[in-house]
RNA sequence: GGGUCGCUAGCUCAGCGGUAGAGCAUCCGGCUUUUAACCGGCUGGUCCUGAGUUCGAAUCUCAGGCGACCCA
């Protein structure tokens, strides 16, 4: 159009409105091909090559479908169809994480069976999701509330109770007094808010179920050093939440009772002279025994006013530190000093041993405790080039003073000798601590998975027999949400005889946290439909580890660290030979859309209510609003429905415009106009394309020969030039989840071939085409297909090789070489690609530029990059 | 307080020693059997600041500023 004309022009021609670009009828149509055809099935993958599984984490059938979702699924789609071109076999399976409370809370709410409530939302989500064109192999749909599940979960569970990982005891724990039921550490916001209802968590104690995950903190720490393809932070996160640290178990003996001691945790044994005395967490073992009588009324209140501070706030460096003098000493066996014992609400009784030593001198909480109560302060540690400051704690380390026969001593040296002295004399070990704990699991709830436990008044709890598994969920029992465990409530339920001794015995009545349910998910994808094991070694072995996981960085510790756990706990039955789940993750940023925020009132107005979207008032006062992107929510009224989006534009770009509008990784803002953007890209492409196929009837099957390629025009050169850069860029953006660079890629090519595609021979221009729509393959599935048949393509694009490059049609005959004088850009000249650096050099210093510069002096210097530049020196 | 990652066009981002780029948006023009328009074109930049290394720094080093996240 641009140049030559052409003469059968292709662009401005109009086409019936059945030729126009209409993704309301298009995919539909393509989407129910598809599922006639097959076309997603999982195909074995080929002898001794692993298979590619792209998995997103699944999600809880909420029963609408939010542009989270929407993200997460596009995202591991456009990687499973990449690889599927690439060659591979590919595993990409969808299931549902179909447990929690929120089916629960409907049925205590409006009477609805969990169950039912469930498969409904089950439906709906499934056909949104439909829509979005995904490559899902529909066939390995899992349901974890499906008693075919979850059979194998009680199966896992059986395995971990026989290994010892499995157990009861008494907990303080966290209980929520909203929904009525106990929530892990996790599950407890830094407010100390339930991370589902929002209620302040209440303290309370329980005989509760756990997972020893502990027993594995030291395997879950290392192999982290395994996965390479996780983000960085990922990974600091879960090192940081299993809290490594090594340090020293220190007895200090009571001054009455040479033979009771307390044992205190501490990573500062270097300190140990500048202890003035202990501190007991308020749960403390010895506590009671510890406490003068006269006290015991001022520790029982000042326990209570304890139980209703969350962990975080009392380990708070900021808050007041709260505590009392329990009126009892012991002796600090370094110096022999008698120092007196305390009670405190910073001191946690889940962590180390539950008591610490005070050393007000370096320790900042042990600094504001000490001055709060008078407490001596004193220092045994100073830097060792300057003064030390007497006005507040010295927390690094430096020389020891006031410390005997170690003062002079560096703090790393004399932690070592302190450690040797004190295990000689037997009152200190060396000890490597974790802040991980056991996992909670008890849920005092209907719709989790049961624990497949019998309580037997003489065999004490006994495990249900394989042979009868599942232990499934009474049906159709009244919820109220009030009071204990809903399962107590069934008596027939309960009422079981033991497998040991038959005995009338009760089944537990305490549910599985969900986070079970999705901690092995995962490995039945490879084998969904086994009955007689929860999966089969060889279909896990040929698809384990995920090559790509993709989901929320809310999940960055639980989930991930769970998912670890247990896989690991299952290969120590021999049951699967992988370590490691997760090869490659990508933890996709949160979908944002602008919310519109009374600043006086705190509150938000929907978007439908503002007029001017730039100058946004308040309908209501007139006050002008703050205009914040935040995630999507309806408190906020900034939630857009991925089905209106797609009504009005299609699958297709909703797709294109979610991965081009930022980096998977990063957060993401919903603009309309930028989705018309989209919009307007594709039926461009789709113009191009149609007007093309309807005048050059040509067999894109056909190959260009090598004959017909050496005549090329400088356009031609030029386009295929454009055409195998893309197929680069393309690829190496695919290969490194940079999908929004990919899609400009795609824009770019687009781009060039409008621009040219008049202008050359009509074969070259349809095998750009070709490659261009293969390329957008992955991205836009359905319009890719619609073109690909239009120009007479065999069978499916998306059964078609992904395009190869050919890095001779890079280069370039000429180049523009730039002149610099003296570090600036002064000129540039068309010069031919071969020249050797001499040759660049002569030429840079014949041009007229340079010798005006150089006013027929030499250079100093003259630097010259092949293929770039020369940079002369004056 | 410590750590990690950012800061490049109005927006979202590339570039990571050698010519500052893309897409979208804005703006202008054209076309029309347009009305989710379309086509063409033009704008637009102390590359957060300062110092250093270098023939040459957006890019490397140091210091500072701002922001996000994690830890305390």
């Amino acid at each position: 159009m641009k140049t030559v004309k052409d003469s059968n022009p292709i662009t401005n021609l109009n086409f019936s409105a059945e030729d126009q670009y209409n993704p309301e009828t298009l995919e539909p149509r393509w989407q129910s091909q598809w599922d006639k055809d097959a076309l997603y099935k999982t195909l074995e993958p080929k002898a001794n090559k692993k298979g590619f599984y792209a998995l997103s984490m699944f999600p809880y059938p909420s029963g609408t479908l939010h542009m989270g979702h929407v993200r997460n699924y596009v995202i591991t789609d456009v990687i499973a169809r990449y690889q599927r071109m690439k060659g591979k076999s590919v595993l990409h399976p969808m299931g549902w994480d179909a447990f929690g409370l929120p089916a629960e809370n409907a049925a205590i709410e409006r009477g609805i069976d969990p169950a039912e409530w469930t498969i409904k939302n089950i439906e709906q989500m499934k056909s949104q999701l439909k829509r979005l064109g995904l490559s899902v192999d529909w066939d390995r749909e899992i349901n974890t509330s499906d008693s075919s599940y979850y059979k194998w979960t009680q199966y896992l569970f059986l395995n971990l109770h026989k290994q010892g990982l499995a157990y009861q005891k008494k907990a303080t724990v966290n209980w929520d007094p909203i929904d009525k039921t106990v929530l892990a550490n996790e599950q407890v916001d830094a407010e100390g808010k339930s991370w589902r209802s929002g209620a302040l968590v209440e303290k309370r104690e329980l005989n509760q179920w756990f997972l020893g995950i502990t027993q594995y903190s030291q395997d879950l720490l290392k192999d982290l050093d395994e996965l390479s393809g996780w983000p960085e932070r990922v990974k600091m996160m879960q090192s940081n939440w299993i809290g490594k640290s090594k340090g020293t178990e220190i007895k200090f003996y009571l001054s009455t009772k040479k033979s009771k001691c307390i044992e205190v945790f501490t990573t500062r044994p270097d300190t140990l002279f500048g202890v003035t005395y202990i501190v007991l967490s308020p749960n403390h073992t010895l506590i009671n025994e510890l406490t003068e009588d006269k006290k015991q009324q001022e520790l029982k209140d000042f326990r209570k006013s304890y139980q209703r501070l969350r962990d975080i706030e009392r380990c708070s460096d900021t808050r007041p530190k709260n505590g009392i003098f329990l009126g009892s000493y012991v002796i600090n066996p370094i110096n022999n000093r008698k120092i007196p014992v305390w009670t405190a609400d910073y001191v946690l009784s889940e962590y180390g041993t539950g008591a610490v030593m005070g050393v007000p001198g370096h320790d900042q909480r042990d600094y504001e405790f000490a001055s709060k109560y008078n407490l001596p302060i004193e220092y045994v540690i100073a830097p060792q080039n300057n003064d030390l400051d007497k006005s507040k704690a010295f927390l690094e380390n430096g020389l020891l003073i006031n410390s005997g026969q170690f003062n002079n001593v560096l703090s790393a040296k004399a932690k070592s000798l302190i450690n040797k002295f004190g295990f000689e004399e037997k009152w200190a070990k060396v000890k490597v601590q974790y802040k991980l704990r056991d996992w909670l699991i008890s849920r005092q709830r209907y719709w989790g998975c049961p624990i497949p436990i019998i309580n037997c008044k003489k065999c004490g709890e006994v495990r249900v027999p394989e042979k009868d598994l599942p232990v499934e969920l009474p049906a159709s029992i009244k919820l109220s949400g009030k009071g204990s465990s809903p399962l107590s409530n069934t008596k027939e339920w309960i009422s079981v005889a033991c497998p040991n001794c038959g005995e009338p015995s009760q089944r537990e009545t305490d549910t599985m946290d969900t986070f079970i349910c999705s901690s092995w998910y995962f490995l039945r994808y490879a084998d969904p439909i086994n009955d007689s094991k929860p999966f089969d070694s060889n279909e896990v072995n040929k698809w384990l580890p995920v090559d790509q996981y993709v989901g929320g960085i809310e999940h960055a510790i639980l989930h991930l660290l769970y998912s670890r756990f247990i896989t690991k706990t299952i290969k120590s039955n021999n049951l699967i030979d992988i370590n490691e789940p997760f090869k490659k993750l990508l933890t996709q940023g949160m979908v944002q859309a602008a919310a519109y925020k009374n600043p006086k009132t705190s509150k938000y107005i929907p978007a439908n209510k503002i007029l001017d979207k730039n100058n946004p008032v308040d309908p209501d006062t007139g006050e002008l609003l703050d205009i914040i992107y935040e995630k999507m929510s309806k408190s906020k009224h900034n939630g857009i429905d991925p089905g209106l989006v797609i009504d009005r534009y299609g699958a297709d770009t909703a797709r294109m415009f979610i991965l081009f509008k930022a980096p998977p990784e990063k957060d993401l803002e919903w603009e309309d106009t930028d989705v018309e953007g989209q919009y307007r890209f594709l039926q461009r492409l789709y113009k191009l394309t149609k007007e093309f196929s309807h005048y050059h009837k040509l067999d894109i099957n056909k190959e260009i020969t090598q004959k017909d390629r050496n005549k090329l025009s400088e356009n031609e050169k030029d386009l295929r030039r454009s055409v195998h850069n893309a197929i680069m860029k393309v690829t190496e953006d695919l290969e490194n989840n940079k999908l929004n660079t990919a899609i400009s890629e795609l824009m770019i090519l687009t781009n060039s071939l409008q621009e040219k595609i008049d202008s050359i021979n009509k074969n070259i221009a349809l095998e750009s085409i070709s490659v261009l729509i293969r390329l957008l393959a992955p991205f836009s599935p359905h319009i890719a297909e619609e073109l690909w048949t239009k120009l007479n393509g065999n069978d499916s694009i998306h059964k078609q090789n992904w395009p190869e490059l050919d890095t001779s049609a890079l280069s370039k005959d000429t180049f523009e070489l730039v002149i610099q004088i003296n570090g600036k850009v002064r000129q540039k000249i068309n010069v031919p690609a071969n020249l050797d650096k001499e040759e660049l050099k002569n030429l840079a210093l014949k041009d007229d530029i340079s010798k005006k510069w150089l006013e027929g002096k030499s250079p100093k210097r003259v630097i010259v990059v092949k293929g770039k530049l020369v940079n002369i020196v004056i």
